[in-house]
RNA sequence: GGCGGCAUAGCCAAGUGGUAAGGCAGAGGUCUGCAAAACCUCCAUCCUCCGGUUCAAAUCCGGAUGCCGCCUCCA
C-alpha cells in the first residue's frame, strides 16, 4: 500500500523491512485525564491501519505505550493528595474503558515507562559514553542537540533559527538553549529513581526510544502519532535514538491531523474540549468511530453536534440495509432458479476492487466508506427487484453482501453489530438527545391504531402530524406500527 | 518572523494529468389509505482568483487572497 511518510514528505509505497512482518509503535497517551476526541481519532487511524496490514496479510507487532509518570501527572496527584501511580492506574482505566467503547484493540505490548527505567538509564549513558548527552551538577542529563547533524529533519526545522527563539529558562543548566532533558532530577517529594546521576526521573522523549527498542527490531517500520508529536517530541526521539545507536530509527512516521471544533484547534485553554465520554454519553460509541473514518486521517476535522447527527443518520442507513437483508435471507421460502443480470455482479466486482484501491491508497477511509453505501445501494437494487430478490442469484448476492459488510467492517471496526439490537439502541439515543419519552410515543401510537382500526384515517394522520412535531416518524409495517426519531 | 498544510455543490467530503466518488439536505417519481423506509431520476460544464506548462489540469509550476497548524505541554 501507499503510506504517506512525513520524513519525506510524501506517499510511498510500504514495504516492511522483513518481508511480512511489521514493527509497529505508536505514542500512546500520558495517563492523566480522560481521553479526548483527539486521542480517539489517533487511536482509531492507527487501530484501522493495525487490521488492514493484517488484513493484507502482513504479521504486526504493534506496540503503544502509556506515559505514566511525568510532570502533568505529579501535578495531578499533588492537586488531588494522591499519588503519581493512583492517578495513571486510574487513567489508564479509563483509557480502556473508552477505547473499548470505541472498538480498539489492544496493542501486542503496552510498556509503561515506569517499568522501562534501567532501560532509559541505559540509553542515557550511552549517549553521555558518545559525547551526545551532559549530566549537570543538579543531577539532570541533557540531550545535546548540536552533536546530532540530522537534527531537524522530520519536522523540517533549521537548528539556526530554532536557536534564534530559544531561551534558557532561569536555573536550568544546559550549554544551549536547544538541548532538552533526558533525566530529570528528583525535587523534593517527587516520584524518583536512581541513576548514575543521582535520584531522578526520565524526561518526556527517552521514553519512546527506549521502549521501542527494547520490544521491536530497529528501525521500527512504521512510528506514528498525532501531528504534534512532530516537534519536538519525534524530532528529539529521532536525535536520542539514531545518536545512540547509529542507526535509523523508523523508516515511516505516519501522523494524523488534528480535530478542530468550530475551525479551531481543540484546546483546554480555549475551553472548546471534549472527552471520549462526554461524547459517547450523547451518541453511540460507533458513530464517533463512523464519524472520524468519513475524513481522510491527515485531513484537519472538524467536530461538532451538526456533523455527529449526519454521521449517525449515514451509519443507521447502512444498518438498516443490513437489517432488511438479514430478514429477507432469514424468511423461509423457495429461490428460484436463475442468476442476477451480468450488470449487477460486474458492479459488485468493481465495487470490491475500488473498496481495496482506496485502502491501499494512504488508507482512505473516506473513500472506502464511499463504496460501502455503493454496496448498500446494490444490495437496495436488489431487494426492490420484486423479480431479482426470488432469484438464486439474489440470494447469493445478498449472502455475499453480507460477507463483504463483514470483511470490511472487520477491517474498519464497523458494523460488527446485531442490526436489529444496534437499530434500537441509536433509536434510544437519539430520543434522549432530543428529550423524547418512548412512554409518550406508545401511548400515542396506541390511539393512532385504534383511529386506524375504525378506519378513521384523518385522526390517524391527526396523530401522525403530532408524532412528527415531537421529531418522531412513524411507519406502518405488516407487523404493525414502528417508529424512528426523524 | 521561520516552517508546513488547506481552499471542490446549500453543508460535510473523496479525487494529484485524461475530462468531478460518496454522505446529509432538497426536488420529482415508484410504493403506500396517507406516510415512512427503500429504490429510480435530478441536483458543481466546473473545483478561491490571476497567469503559465501541456494535445489535455481541480490535479503540475509561478503569483495573489483567505483560513488553519507547528515553532511551548498537547493525539
Amino acid at each position: 500500500m501507499q503510506l504517506y511518510n512525513t520524513l519525506t514528505r510524501r506517499k510511498e509505497p510500504f514495504v516492511p523491512a522483513v518481508p511480512g512482518k511489521v514493527g509497529m509503535y505508536v505514542c500512546g497517551i500520558t495517563a492523566y485525564d480522560f481521553c479526548h476526541i483527539g486521542h480517539a481519532r489517533s487511536s482509531v487511524v492507527f487501530d484501522v491501519l493495525v487490521r488492514y496490514l493484517r488484513y493484507t496479510g502482513l504479521s504486526v507487532t504493534f506496540v503503544r505505550n502509556f506515559t505514566d509518570i511525568d510532570d502533568k501527572i505529579i501535578k495531578r496527584a499533588n492537586e488531588e493528595g494522591s499519588t503519581s501511580e493512583e492517578v495513571a492506574e486510574r487513567n489508564i482505566r479509563y483509557f480502556y474503558e473508552d477505547m473499548d467503547g470505541l472498538g480498539i484493540l489492544r496493542a501486542d505490548v503496552e510498556p509503561r515507562c515506569t517499568t522501562h527505567v534501567p532501560e532509559m538509564i541505559q540509553v542515557t549513558r550511552q549517549l553521555i559514553d558518545k559525547g551526545h548527552a551532559y549530566a549537570t551538577p543538579s543531577g539532570d542529563v541533557y540531550f545535546r542537540v548540536r552533536s546530532f547533524k540530522d537534527y531537524g529533519k522530520l519536522s523540517g526545522r533549521d537548528v539556526e533559527e530554532l536557536e534564534a527563539g530559544a531561551r534558557i529558562a532561569p536555573g536550568e543548566e544546559k550549554e544551549d538553549p536547544l538541548d532538552f532533558a533526558l533525566w530529570k532530577g528528583a525535587k523534593p517529594g517527587e516520584p524518583s529513581w536512581d541513576s548514575p546521576w543521582g535520584k531522578g526521573r526520565p524526561g518526556w522523549h527517552i521514553e519512546c526510544s527506549a521502549m521501542s527498542e527494547k520490544h521491536l527490531p530497529l528501525p521500527l517500520d512504521i512510528h506514528g502519532g498525532g501531528q504534534d508529536l512532530i516537534f519536538p517530541h519525534h524530532e528529539n526521539e529521532i536525535a536520542q535514538t539514531e545518536a545512540a545507536l547509529d542507526k535509523p530509527f523508523a523508516r515511516y512516521w505516519v501522523h494524523n491531523g488534528f480535530v478542530q471544533i468550530n475551525q479551531e484547534k481543540m484546546s483546554k485553554s480555549l475551553g472548546n474540549f471534549f472527552t471520549i465520554r462526554e461524547i459517547t454519553a450523547r451518541f453511540l460509541p460507533e458513530v464517533l468511530r463512523f464519524f472520524l473514518l468519513t475524513m481522510h486521517y491527515r485531513s484537519p476535522l472538524d467536530f461538532s453536534d451538526e456533523a455527529m447527527e449526519e454521521a449517525e443518520k449515514g451509519l443507521r442507513r447502512i444498518y438498516a440495509a443490513l437489517a432488511q437483508v438479514h430478514a429477507e435471507l432469514d424468511q423461509p421460502k423457495s429461490w428460484n432458479k436463475g442468476p442476477l443480470p451480468k450488470e449487477i455482479d460486474a458492479e459488485l466486482a468493481d465495487l470490491t476492487a475500488k473498496w481495496r484501491e482506496a485502502m491501499e491508497d494512504d488508507l482512505n477511509t473516506a473513500a472506502a466508506l464511499g463504496h460501502v453505501f455503493g454496496l448498500v445501494r446494490l444490495a437496495g437494487r436488489v431487494l426492490e427487484n420484486k423479480g431479482w430478490r426470488k432469484l438464486e442469484g439474489g440470494k447469493a448476492l445478498l449472502e455475499k453482501t453480507l460477507a463483504l459488510m463483514g470483511e470490511w467492517g472487520g477491517v474498519l471496526g464497523l458494523f460488527d453489530r446485531d442490526p436489529a439490537a444496534f437499530l434500537a439502541e441509536l433509536r434510544t439515543s437519539r430520543a434522549a438527545r432530543k428529550g423524547i419519552e418512548a412512554a409518550t410515543v406508545d401511548e400515542l401510537l396506541a390511539a393512532r391504531a385504534a383511529a386506524r382500526a375504525a378506519k378513521d384515517f384523518a385522526g390517524s394522520d391527526a396523530i401522525r402530524g403530532q408524532l412528527a412535531e415531537m421529531g418522531v416518524e412513524v411507519k406502518d409495517t405488516p407487523a404493525g406500527q414502528e417508529w424512528d426519531v426523524a
